[in-house]
DNA sequence: ACTATTTCCTGGATGC
DNA sequence: TGCATCCAGGAAATAG
């Protein structure tokens, strides 16, 4: 379940393999739920266009187009377009040979310039495949590695939500999904449920340093692979081997011992220490 | 404006 | 062994 820093992985990996190169052709799958804009536009934003760069905002990976001109760029920005991919839950995207065997959930496939193909497969379709103008995507809310403490202050301000529902909310945060909220929260000593409105000054102090901290880490170790989570060169991530609450229901705390706890909230399950984190 | 709930999807795990 | 059921989860849609 790729979230900000396996998407920063995959986004990184991504742009040594394929900036520069020109997209010849696209094919569109049949499945209609990963394409959020039109398979026209999608296949017009993409067609003959080179990849000036591939990055991430929040947990989409952007890349940017420019239109090529008799082998040379056209200089014009406006001609440009950006292509995005969210990978969702099980979303890969591969470059690959051509002659590499298609996966069954492939739905889109890209055939480069290089004699390579990028191909988006994602078996349970909750990715998303979109194009929007040049530079003209807005992924909503703030980087969370960008964010400076007053803003983050402000993002919890007279929120009756649980502050980990505050954390999931892409349009405050954007990239912090369930394994980082639960790990940031640990770190920060606040129970997930603690409404973000009657949490104090301090405690937001320490969970903006928190969450600062575990995606950093995160980046570092190349992401969390649970599942078959693997990066753009097929590398997994080892940031699982530092998961403190994650996926360790009744396990003890590597602080106290106290078993792990697990509630749902708002639909996820989220982990914690019932004395470590008040 | 904000919050809570439901829905989408399939593979792997679990239960009987 | 086989079949049914459950669960994972991001974000959009819906309802309040």
């Amino acid at each position: 379940m790729p979230e900000l820093p396996e998407v920063e992985t995959i986004a990184r990996g991504l742009a040594k393999r394929v900036t520069g190169d020109v997209v010849e052709s696209v094919w569109l799958g049949r499945k209609k739920e990963p394409l959020k804009s039109s398979a026209s536009a999608i296949t017009k934003a993409l067609e003959q266009r080179r990849i000036a760069a591939v990055r991430r905002m929040g947990k989409h990976i952007v890349f940017d187009l420019e239109r090529v001109e008799n082998g040379v760029r056209s200089g014009k920005a406006a001609t440009g377009a950006q292509w995005i991919v969210h990978l969702g839950m099980t979303g890969r995207l591969q470059v690959c040979e051509p002659q590499t065997a298609i996966d069954k959930h492939t739905h889109a496939i890209l055939r480069l310039s290089s004699d390579r193909e990028l191909r988006f497969v994602d078996p349970r379709r909750f990715g998303r495949l979109s194009v929007a103008p040049a530079a003209g995507f807005d992924a909503g809310g703030v980087e969370p590695l960008e964010i400076e403490l007053d803003p983050f202050l402000k993002l919890f301000t007279g929120r009756k939500t649980p502050i980990k529902s505050a954390l999931l909310n892409q349009k405050l945060l954007r990239g912090v999904g369930n394994i980082y909220a639960d790990e940031s929260l640990f770190r920060a000593g606040i129970r997930p449920r603690r409404r973000a409105s009657t949490i104090t000054r301090e405690q937001l102090g320490n969970l903006f340093v928190a969450v600062k901290e575990v995606l950093k880490e995160a980046i570092a170790l190349g992401g969390s692979s649970i599942s078959d989570y693997v990066d753009a060169d097929g590398r997994e991530g080892f940031f699982q081997l530092e998961h403190r609450v994650y996926g360790r229901e009744g396990e003890p705390c590597k602080a106290c011992k106290t078993p792990i706890s697990r509630v749902v909230i708002g639909g996820r399950s989220s982990h914690y220490c019932a004395k470590c984190q008040k």
